[in-house]
DNA sequence: TGTACATCAGTGAACGCGCGTTCACTGATGTAC
DNA sequence: TGTACATCAGTGAACGCGCGTTCACTGATGTAC
């Protein structure tokens, strides 16, 4: 062997990590094969080694961007369970996500173009949401389950909506108050 | 002149109601002018003697999809005043929305790509957003203008998000649960 | 009334460009004998 | 130990295709004289 064992899978985990930034960044469309090979310092002809077609990157990327961001979360397990919840809507409605797509949510920088992909990638991306509502549920604010289902279904949302308005508003002042309005709501009415 | 006066003009207005269906069917850039054009009856060439590039019938369609949804929400002035805003979230969290993008609300249906597209587009959407927020805010539940405002940008985000959400899962029960949920959550707390 | 020219919405071929994908090739290392 | 061949991640040119945009042209009607 000219490489070691896992030198394939580190560079095609080195593409999907790429990829997901770029896919978030600049939309399913724009970021294409050959500028995600550049990103990670290899051509384009190498991509068909690693992946069938770009919808298969595609899949791969959009599961490691909730991976990654689940990664955040899992880092609030030593604060106090009533507080958790909290502290996901103020990290998710924060400047800093709104002006960091690439690292943020995958959700709210791609949900319109997710729903337009092959069934295979929505089919993907619907069964990593239920994982995340799994996976969150019991965080959330409510005394029975159901509740909290529903309220994590409400908050959810509201994040989604609230950060995917702001970022297409041109008026940093606007932008604000839309983040703090929907923040300080959530943290006041549940 | 071989054309009657107003022709060129309902022309344009032609492209621009086809064009404001077509982008929030296939997206901004899934949409392109040939196919845009074809839609109209008419073919490629003739559409640079009505807009000077695609954004700028980009800007026109979604101004166009903003007051077509004004539209349907402006036949509720008939209904009592504390309905009204409560038949906006029935309708906004419908099956009948969440299944046809192509006529639905312009945000739902493309806020993250308008966040990715040139200044100007996106100078003019918020634009829209702020005469739309200052059109609903008289509607919205709260006793305060401020209380009214607020609700406003959490009961839109939430839509907003629920929507988006919801047409990206492939399971039709999991779509009509999340917008279910979110309805009645509005239609209870405020 | 008849002829010459102007207007201009719409046509359709062509422009360069970047896309996703294919493919013959490279070159470093492994194995066979 | 030395030579011949196999492996395979990665290269880079080329494929057909659709994109946004340009442009010479058409042809029906208007105006000038």
């Amino acid at each position: 062997m000219r490489y070691e064992p896992e030198h394939k899978t580190r560079t095609r985990d080195r593409i999907v990590r790429n990829a997901a930034r770029k896919f978030r960044a600049e939309g399913l469309t724009r970021a294409g094969v050959a500028g995600l090979m550049k990103a990670s310092g290899l051509t384009v002809g190498g991509f068909y080694k690693h992946f069938r077609s770009k919808d298969e990157l595609l899949a791969d990327a959009i599961a490691h961007a909730f991976s990654d961001t689940e990664k955040v979360y899992s880092s609030l397990q030593n604060m106090p369970r009533e507080e958790r919840w909290k502290e996901i809507v103020r990290l998710y409605l924060s400047p800093e996500h709104c002006d960091h797509p690439e690292t943020g949510c995958p959700v709210a920088a791609l949900a319109p173009e997710i729903a337009r992909a092959k069934f295979s990638v929505r089919k993907g991306v619907s069964g990593l949401m239920k994982e995340r509502t799994n996976q969150w549920v019991e965080f959330m604010p409510g005394r029975t389950a159901e509740e909290r289902e529903q309220n994590f279904l409400v908050i959810f949302s509201a994040m989604v909506g609230a950060v995917s308005v702001a970022r297409l508003l041109t008026e940093p002042i606007e932008r604000q108050k839309l983040l703090v309005s929907v923040r300080d709501y959530l943290l006041h009415s549940f």
